[in-house]
RNA sequence: GGUGCGGUAGCUCAGUCGGUAGAGCAAAGGACUGAAAAUCCUUGUGUCGGCGGUUCGAUCCCGCCCCACACCA
């Protein structure tokens, strides 16, 4: 707490609340760099779609996790801890402050109180139960994890696959359960931590989210989601405003439709996000 | 003007052989430990278009009216 001890702010908030600006304000202020924390922004083959600063923003602060990744490359919460700690302590070796802004809350609290080391898992083992739950369904999964995981099983979530699917492929692999692994333990930090949650009025913020995604069209995002069409089926596109697309493009919806979707699941997103901020955010 | 089909939750509709009603979506709240812009959970009282009639009792049957759509003139 000391004066000479470094500080990350970390700005948190909505989707269309306004960080991104909000944050280079505050890099600037502090002529420092920001750290971004967004699942998607990495990727370099997502931009108008995923709302990423602009090249004039991204001129005036330096920007790291935006661009630094590619769709077919796995990028999940321990990446993004250990990329963003290493990053952290580069930009504290010039300066006594860093900004992180984003709005994936799991990355951000990975980052700030750490996540629990669980093993690699077996690809092979990864593909295999995936395959089966395609073809047996949630039946197949609710006896999977109730024989070989009957801890995670009376922890509750057995409506939920895709947590399911991950305690048996992480059981299947180190014969241990995924619960055993969570330990609850909040990591310290070296370094302080400022958390900065930005809000908007709830009709205020669903008007700028129907505005930004009008732009977005005007933008091109037609085009970009038609090039990212053939790339449907990759993690990185299970995202907002792309996924409706790709449903248009399908013939399933017309365009305005697809419009209205991406609309109303970026408020849906919003939401999740300011449900999670209320618990985490500072 | 005539005939037909409708008017039930914010929207789309189901239903009650007469005992005041329920799905999906929207909306709101919540969860979240390697897919997290993902994934999942919870929440449904509304003059059942209006006014009369029949009835112990009408959203349901009957009459009139209003509104929407379709077809015929």
């Amino acid at each position: 707490m000391g004066m000479n001890k470094k500080t990350c702010i970390i700005i948190s908030g909505p989707t269309a609340v306004g960080k991104t600006s909000y944050g280079i304000e505050l890099a600037l202020k502090y002529n420092t760099q920001i750290i971004s924390a967004d699942s998607r922004q990495c990727f370099k083959e997502l931009n108008i779609g995923v709302a990423k600063p602009s090249l004039e923003q991204l001129q005036k602060v330096k920007h790291y996790f935006i661009n630094t990744h590619s769709i077919n490359e796995e990028v999940n919460v321990k990446i993004f801890e250990e990329y963003a700690l290493k990053t952290v302590n580069e930009i504290f070796e010039n300066n006594d402050v860093a900004v992180m802004v984003g709005g994936t809350g799991m990355y951000i609290k990975a980052f700030a109180e750490g996540i629990d080391n669980i093993p690699e898992v077996d690809e092979s083992i990864r593909k295999e139960i995936n395959e089966q739950y395609k073809t047996h369904g949630l039946s197949w999964l609710h006896d999977e994890i109730k024989s070989h995981d009957p801890d995670f099983f009376f922890k509750g979530e057995i409506q939920n696959p895709q947590r399911m699917l991950r305690a048996l492929e992480v059981k299947l692999s180190t014969g241990e359960s995924i619960v055993d692994f969570h330990s609850g333990e909040k990591i310290k930090r070296d370094f302080e931590i400022k958390n900065i949650l930005l809000e908007l009025p709830r009709d205020q913020l669903y008007h700028n989210i129907n505005i930004r995604v009008d732009q977005m069209m005007q933008d091109g995002l037609l085009n970009e989601a038609r090039g990212l069409f053939p790339f449907r089926h990759l993690n990185a596109l299970q995202t907002v405003g792309y996924k409706e697309l790709f449903d248009y493009f399908d013939g399933k919806i017309s365009l305005e439709k697809a419009i209205d979707e991406i609309k109303k699941n970026t408020r849906h997103y919003a939401k999740r996000q300011m449900t999670w901020f209320r618990r985490y955010g500072s």
